[in-house]
RNA sequence: GCGUCGGUGGCAGAGUGGUCAAUUGCAUCAGACUGUAAAUCUGACGGGCUUCGCCCUACGCUGGUUCAAAUCCAGCCCGGCGCA
């Protein structure tokens, strides 16, 4: 049977681990590397999918299995025709499995922790021991509680009851219907404890072997969707080859490379992993994503990346921009860009960069205006959409 | 003119003898944001300093009562309302 999901790699650049390539998936094909757009709800918040094909141009968007089970149901997804269908976007999607939401629904929860350190993390005991037992997890206000079945979740949205196991979270994105799935994971937190990476990623591990059992029963979904496997191990180099090898050797049709990072050694990181992982499938970062990070993971060998960060950035405000060849985050909410009448940023030619100012968006957010999320959006998605193109056209070039 | 209610920090609006440089909201200023709990969150917001504290000036104006006044009293100024 001819696999759903399959990677070409077009040209490999020399010196380094990067390379460009194309993922065919059943909703086309997807240039890499490329940036994935995060439309978490099934909506890349502030934008319809045809204002990402007038004017962003990105090849595929990511949803959330966790979401989407909540809210509308992944049955109603199913119902709808699936997720493509249900939203009105016809090219490749991914869903995430929910792993992520063990992470920041448990031990990031209402500690302001993301997976992407900086410096130094003092190591935090409950960081791991306080997901085990529900008693722990209530004291310490968190929304999921982990077993080695699986996770336990409180919603966010109306905090009742959901239970995700490997199996469970794969047949939730069977009835989503992406052309990628994920299997179910857990993300650790940066400030976990080297015992509790260790066995965090040994038990997702295990679970990255029973979603692949569990793909491999519904025959439907295995002509439709591919799998990626995802590598842990957080910010420790020898659990991250380790993640690697042993994911490795499973029948994934790519992998995703999750958990957290620190700033410092991200690129070292990478660098283990796909070095391990085989060279003829997909890598996938998952919720990495600036600018500078992108340009370490290409060379790292990394294809497609996904990050809130445009999207987020851009709804509070905040627009990248190319400030004497640096990439630069500038706050439009600040006073100096009240009558600043130029462009947003001097080397793009989105479609808002040459419509609008800054002052204009500053109004717009000032005013609290929706207009604003939704030009910046587009302004921040080109951006990085088109820095990763950019970076594919190097290799190609080069 | 008489009566009555009221005048608090950029605005609105709490407070009615000490715990008040004064609750709160807005505005303002700045910061954060990396598989979206997020059109969100955090901090500053009278002035100065040796800034987990100290010193000045402040609740219409002037004076008074009191150990102590944004808070009580008197006069004045200003505004709303009612009656002339």
């Amino acid at each position: 049977m001819k696999k759903p999901v399959t990677f070409e790699i077009l040209k490999s650049q020399p010196g380094t681990l990067g390379r460009a390539g194309v993922i065919h998936t059943p909703h086309g094909d997807i240039e890499t590397p490329a940036f994935v757009v995060v439309g978490t709800k099934g909506t890349v918040k502030s934008l319809k999918p045809e204002d990402m094909e007038a004017y962003i141009g990105n090849q595929v968007a990511l949803a959330n299995t966790y979401h989407l089970y909540l809210q509308p149901g992944s049955d109603l997804v199913q119902e709808a025709g699936g997720l493509h269908t249900f939203m009105n976007w016809d090219k490749p999607t991914i869903t995430d499995s929910g792993g992520f939401q063990v992470f920041s629904l448990g031990a990031a929860f209402g500690k302001g922790v993301t997976k992407f350190a900086q410096g130094d993390v003092a190591p935090d005991e409950k960081a791991g021991l306080n997901v085990y037992s529900k008693e722990l997890a209530q004291e310490h206000g968190k929304l999921c509680v982990i077993d080695e079945e699986g996770v336990t979740f409180t919603s966010h949205i109306d905090g009742s009851m959901h239970r995700f196991t490997a199996e469970r979270s794969i047949e939730i994105q069977h009835q989503i219907g992406a052309d990628i799935i994920i299997a179910f994971d857990e993300c650790t937190s940066p400030s976990a404890d080297y015992e509790y990476q260790v066995e965090a990623m040994e038990r997702t591990h295990r679970w990255a072997k029973r979603s692949i059992l569990a793909h491999k029963q519904n025959f439907e979904a295995l002509k439709k969707q591919g799998l990626l496997g995802v590598v842990q191990g957080g910010r420790h180099l020898d659990l991250r080859k380790k993640s690697a090898e042993t994911l490795a050797a499973m029948d994934f049709d790519g992998f995703a490379i999750g958990g957290s990072f620190s700033k410092e050694d991200l690129g070292d990181s990478l660098k283990v992993v796909n070095e391990v992982l085989p060279e003829d499938k997909p890598r996938h970062l998952l919720g990495i994503g600036e600018p500078q990070d992108i340009m370490q993971g290409v060379a790292m060998g990394c294809d497609t990346f996904d990050c809130v960060a445009p999207t987020r950035l851009a709804r509070t405000g905040t627009i990248y921009a190319n400030v004497n060849g640096t990439h630069t985050r500038l706050n439009l909410m600040n006073a100096k860009y009240q009558r600043d009448f130029s462009k947003l940023d001097e080397s793009c030619d989105c479609y808002v960069c040459q419509n609008y100012t800054k002052a204009y968006l500053a109004h717009l957010f000032k005013a609290r205006e929706m207009l604003g999320a939704h030009l910046a959006s587009i302004h921040n998605l080109c951006y990085i959409v088109n820095f990763t193109k950019r970076l594919r056209e190097e290799i190609l070039n080069g």
